[in-house]
DNA sequence: TCGTTTTTCTAGATCGATTTAGAAGAACGA
DNA sequence: TCGTTCTTCTAAATCGATCTAGAAAAACGA
């Protein structure tokens, strides 16, 4: 039994396949009541509306943006900031119908094609913190996708809705500097750590420009203070837990620590919960984003509005009446109970 | 300037476009000399691998999954239940290198064909917390694209991965039985009191076939008790907070409120705060899902493995292996602070 | 050496729609 | 009445790949 295709309505009807095809898609384009016909009849043979693939490829419209997360797909679910943006993005979609499509980021078989960023049909893609180099930014790149990042590339034609992430790393210095810190330990997420065992990185080995950005930020206004960097694997509660105990437990413990997201820093108040300490008293937490568990948990953090950050991006790559192509979010430092002066000794 | 397809790149080395095609999706089918040859030549032309579309009318295969949710899509993310689904669907995508293509759910233009459903490109669809009767799962239906929803439906060929919804609110109703409630105010979703005011509602105009089903488990194990339902609009904390105002503001105060989301009972224990209400010593407040939040908060709840749910949706979409149709997850009372003793009068 | 199997490659049809250019007929103004 | 403009509809080309069936060449066994 063949498939109902828009040539077994025309013929059922007794029309041409155009005429159908502008049934559902240029209704002016034929009388009403041809229309209707028409209309009618596909609903009877139980035909469903015009093929997506079909008219992906002919009409050269998707009608759907692709996300690209840096993490795994499930990971980026773990934090409220990718959810937040996600939200933003969505709401904008929503308003000019169009879906939303999600990426897995495997980096598995880039050449060979089968990968989920070339079987993608999309019109243009959103790139929610993916380091630069990254293949698959290559690959849409070539395919001639509209890219629109959340972080600034190198490339001055590049399209991005960004904060500048060196200020905002520099106002929590300031604010940590004047509290006294002079030991600080940074999380951060790399995925060369994602095993059982935290590790302490040079800044040359961190991956993603935006956390670079971020720690010469927190240099600058430090210079007195030493700062390490440790990852307890990818971007998490859990990871920020892992590498928070490791360095409580050390001989070396600073006197704050600074989580690049909120996520990563609450996992490091739990380790000091577990252990009985105290934020803001014993060792000063901080972190970036302000996700609402932050406002709970009383952490102190970097604001910026991420669901914005998603809405600014959904408009550049929908919105044609939208021709600012770089846009700088504000940011603002929260000071909650989680930071406090550093102990003398 | 054209653009360069397959064939492009087969003229350029000489050889038929079906070598080309070969060349990424049957790599055995050629020598291993030529291949390279033509993958070569391809990253010299700027030839990305095949044009998505294209290959997903000629092969059938999407490479996609939708995902519908009931509510406006920019409302989904606000609700950790939902994000918990997605992140567990989102792993199991992942691992079959498969995208998910979250679709907004507009009810305009069914007929026209322009909305989303009907433009979507995809192989399956997992459908979220989607009333019975809506017209997109009609759409879906006649495009025959196989679907497994969250909820049990009517069709006993359908395929789900549900909870026994009865029964986990009887769970719920024979705990707060016990307490000695006897006046009880459901906190719901309805889109209709989607407006400004809380709406009470009657059995019959609840809309989501599991909300009515929650509501029937309750009443069984609470036949003496007067059982109103209340909607505040659209399932958020928000929804919950306006719900629940209206009720502790009105002139007949439950001893008991339950939302059949944590969202929309966090919604309500804020309202209490912000009356001096105490949850568990004034009044009982309980929820459905036990979201992570649900803990901080000392949220009495009915959890529901989501994550597992998630995990469970994206098996039956997508690996042939799982041959299970309908699957039923196991749930559990989880008794914390927010619920008491009804206090005597 | 000759037939058979295997490997490697290709021609041409096909997936299901949209688009362009234009035909046929109706409506219109003078 | 006749040319012009609108409206309504259609034929045929096209989007960019994959698939089927089979040809050509290479490898193999006896």
């Amino acid at each position: 039994m063949p498939r109902v295709t828009i040539k077994t309505v025309a013929q059922a009807v007794g029309v041409s396949p155009s005429t159908v095809s502008n049934a559902y898609n240029k209704p002016d384009q034929l009388s009403a009541p041809l229309r209707e016909k028409i209309l009618a009849k596909a609903a009877e043979l139980g035909y469903a509306g015009p093929d997506a693939s079909a008219r992906a490829l002919r009409s050269g419209k998707a009608g759907a943006v692709g996300v690209l997360f840096t993490d795994k797909l499930a990971y980026a679910f773990s934090d409220p900031y990718a959810v937040g943006f996600l939200a933003g993005l969505a709401e904008v979609a929503e308003e000019f119908t169009t879906s939303l499509l999600l990426m897995p980021l495997s980096s598995s078989d880039i050449q060979g094609g089968t990968n989920a960023v070339q079987q993608a049909a999309i019109d243009a893609a959103a790139i929610f913190c993916v380091a630069g180099g990254h293949p698959a930014l290559d690959t849409l790149r070539t395919r001639g996708v509209p890219m629109v990042s959340t972080d600034r590339g190198d490339h001055p034609d590049l399209s991005w809705v960004a904060i500048d992430e060196v200020e905002a790393a520099a106002k929590l210095g300031r604010h940590l500097s004047r509290l006294g810190h002079r030991e600080v330990v940074v999380l951060l997420d790399n995925a060369e750590a994602a095993g059982s065992n935290p590790v302490e990185l040079t800044l040359d080995e961190v991956g993603y420009t935006d956390c670079e950005l971020r720690v010469r930020g927190l240099q600058k206004e430090m210079p007195d203070a030493r700062i390490r960097l440790v990852s307890g694997g990818h971007n998490a509660f859990s990871s920020g837990l892992i590498g928070a105990e490791w360095v409580l437990d050390s001989q070396d413990r600073p006197t704050a620590i600074v989580g690049l997201s909120d996520v990563q820093a609450l996992g490091a108040m739990e380790a000091m919960r577990a252990r009985g300490l105290v934020p803001g008293r014993d060792l000063t937490v901080a972190g970036f984003d302000d996700i609402p568990q932050a406002e709970t948990a009383g952490l102190t953090t970097i604001r910026q509005p991420i669901k914005d950050k998603g809405r600014a991006v959904g408009r550049m790559l929908l919105d044609p009446a939208q021709k600012e192509r770089q846009l700088l979010m504000p940011t603002e430092l929260v000071v909650r109970s989680s930071s406090g002066p550093a102990p003398r000794h």
